[in-house]
DNA sequence: GCCATTTTATACTAATTGGTCAAAAACTAC
DNA sequence: GTAGTTTTTGACCAATTAGTATAAAATGGC
């Protein structure tokens, strides 16, 4: 295959787009935005990308599939699968940087944004939250069998989801996690089920 | 004082606007969408409402006064302040309209959205869901009064919110009242503790 | 009836939007 | 080196955006 080879790298491009994408929302965010976060000119962007839908439909997929193999991974090797959906909610309400409470969940934020803007958009958002739902489902059928749980999977897993789905917003309201743990304990509770 | 009188009624068009904001969020909704479902003309919006920040402002504050009133009522009387909290998440699993699966929690949506665009409107928002919260800690509290429920109120009200923050989004992973149902009353359980 | 005041209607504007295009630059195959 | 292919660059465009201006219509006080 003859021509120039791309200056810019894959995967760090879509990285920027993806922190774009993820603090500002779909209709938010400009090509403008896009272009200077991405280092990218217009011609480059859309040459490489289509347009702005294909762009966070890679993103959406890119995001995706970085979060699904880093849990796979963590689930994956693990005896104590309890303890890996318990520190993926830690995480997510003691985050390293702060700044990601206001970000909340990428997935979430564009299911809600999108419900009634674009359904194409919107499906491809539930089908990676119903992934990450399906996460929890192994790791709760992985616990089972080691005999550290007792409980209704698919209710628990689906439980879950509206978990985190509920976090990803209550963060917004109260960034400190002092005002999160408490509450989040609670919420967890049915993961002691012996 | 002199002058023509408005041809408009302001809660009319507060709720007309309200529902557009709704279903499309704060940036996606256009003047044009507004003004068409208003049925008013551009001259008589920002005459009477100021510009679309300012419209949006007032048609939150219009849609939670509704709201917290008619909260605040459902209370009052109430002699089982238990059962009006599994009611209010009841009707949200399984809306008269189904349509307002996809619409989720107004509020909600508003901080999802805002949260990295608009500070000001979405503390606003947020505020909305700490007053909500606020009603959920007063039902708790009032049930603890008539011996109906123990517990801790400020840690479930808190829960409670994470929850309603939950299956605002998860009811668009799942419309069917039957597939939200069984997690919603695992998440309810709470409620049970006498 | 007349004047002051307000609402309504519509034309207009300046800025921003997503997206295109054509030419130059950089590369591979031969 | 040259032909052919691809990427890069930046100017360009049509549509849409929130918001304004101006004039006509409607109202109330006198």
């Amino acid at each position: 295959m003859a021509g120039r080879h791309r200056t810019f790298e894959e995967a760090i491009v879509l990285k920027k787009a993806s922190e774009v994408f993820w603090a500002k929302g779909y209709e938010s965010t400009t090509t403008e935005d896009l272009l200077k976060a991405m280092h990218l000119n217009k011609g480059s962007l859309y040459n490489a990308f289509g347009n702005k839908k294909s762009l966070f439909q890679q993103v959406v997929n890119f995001h995706a599939t970085n979060l699904f193999l880093d849990l796979d991974q963590r689930i994956k090797g693990s005896v104590h699968p309890i303890q890996v959906i318990k520190e993926l909610f830690r995480e997510v309400c003691d985050p390293e940087d702060p700044a990601m409470h206001e970000k909340g969940c990428f997935f979430g934020n564009a299911v809600s944004e999108l419900a009634s803007i674009d359904k194409e958009l919107e499906r491809m958002a539930v089908e990676k939250l119903r992934t990450l739902e399906s996460f929890f489902e192994k790791a709760l059928e992985q616990a089972k069998d080691l005999n550290q749980w007792s409980g209704d999977t698919k209710t628990t897993a689906r439980y879950l989801i509206t978990i985190w789905n509920g976090v990803n917003v209550t963060r917004r309201m109260y960034p400190r996690r002092s005002d999160l743990e408490p509450s989040l304990r609670m919420s967890l509770q049915v993961l002691d089920n012996k």
